[in-house]
DNA sequence: CTAGACTGCAAGTAGGCACTTACACGCACC
DNA sequence: GGTGCGTGTAAGTGCCTACTTGCAGTCTAG
């Protein structure tokens, strides 16, 4: 512990694991100290406040998911491989997070800092997928009859529900391998035959 | 405050509105009972403890839950009426328990008494639906492509972050009629043309 | 080798928490 | 009219929490 290098990351990991489990208001410093291999006092070094680490951690979450937002779909791609990829991501990134995100959003509503933190972080995905999918109704790609936000609804319902069934059935926090599991294929398969105009299918 | 007949009762609303939307460890004994209209004390007259509260809000959403498994289909009915009949209970239940169910989930991880409680609940209505939908996959209403505890996993996917996507996003907490919203029907119809096979699709 | 930044350790504070105790009031039933 | 039962009120207990203070050690930079 004598490196000064990493303390503040570990600390804001060993938080944001906490945070997904136990929730903002069920994690205390103590816990969190102890689980960071940090003294308690440190943490008041660092951050001001119990809420200040939440703070930092804030910012962390909107830096990723800004990076989310940026991945753009290069030209060559399909709709069909852009939502896939876009689905996989997200999986893996809320997995990685240990569902930080969907715990917090929880939080939102009772702890107002993190409601602000979080921000319109959530509904600006929701809103800038729901823009794509217009795009590709226009075009004839996806069907017409379904309103775009309910679609990005769906798309998001289904991500965000992957993750959660595995925390709250208690499997395994994340399979081998995200980014080649069948059963993200088969979730997004039964997404994209739903979304998909006829002659897109298959 | 007199009559004594249904003061139970009333603590337990204000404990599963206030559990809802605070989760467990952030609802204080003080809050529930404040909010119930009653004195402190009673609620430790009434339940031996916090958890106690916890307990008896338990059992009464297994029953609630209950009340759902044995909604079994009568015989005159589609299997898509049968399901868009499912996810509409499923929402409405939902979100009449204020996300009651959701949200205790997530502390199910960290309170030990709240996972004894959810039990096998959601688990057991996953693999119910899921028994249910190989029975159609069998008679090729259903694409048989598809795992059936993926599809299953889809559809309580779409019911539930229906209700996700309205707590986080602050949208008002109940639509004017469930049974009738317009978005449901839509956000089922995309996962009912992904989930028939082609004839059965409209 | 000195200065400063960073950390650990021991002890403590004030407040909030779940939960308790003791007493008094009102109501129903016999 | 007395006996319970359910409730309210007041006060308090001990524990845990976020957060503080003071001091000493260690590393790095100049």
């Amino acid at each position: 512990m004598s490196a000064a290098h990493n303390t503040g990351e570990r600390i804001l990991d060993a938080a944001a694991e906490l945070f997904a489990v136990h929730g903002y208001a069920g994690t205390t410093t103590r816990a969190i100290a102890e689980a960071a291999g940090v003294n308690e006092v440190t943490l008041f070094r660092r951050f001001e406040n119990k809420v200040g680490i939440l703070r930092a951690l804030g910012t962390r979450i909107q830096q990723q998911q800004a990076g989310f937002a940026a991945a753009a779909a290069p030209d060559s791609e399909s709709v069909r491989e852009t939502l896939l990829r876009l689905a996989r991501m997200e999986i893996e990134a809320t997995m990685a997070g240990g569902a930080l995100a969907i715990r917090l959003a929880f939080d939102a509503k009772s702890v107002p800092e993190v409601a602000e933190l979080l921000g319109e972080g959530i509904p600006n995905n929701a809103a800038g997928l729901a823009e794509f999918l217009a795009e590709h109704q226009a075009t004839g790609e996806l069907r017409a009859d379904i309103d775009p936000n309910v679609m990005a609804e769906a798309f998001f319902g289904l991500t965000s529900s992957y993750v959660m069934y595995r925390i709250v059935m208690g499997v395994a926090p994340m399979p081998a391998d995200v980014s080649t599991d069948d059963g993200i294929a088969q979730l997004f398969d039964l997404f994209w035959s739903g979304a998909a105009t006829q002659k897109e299918r298959v």
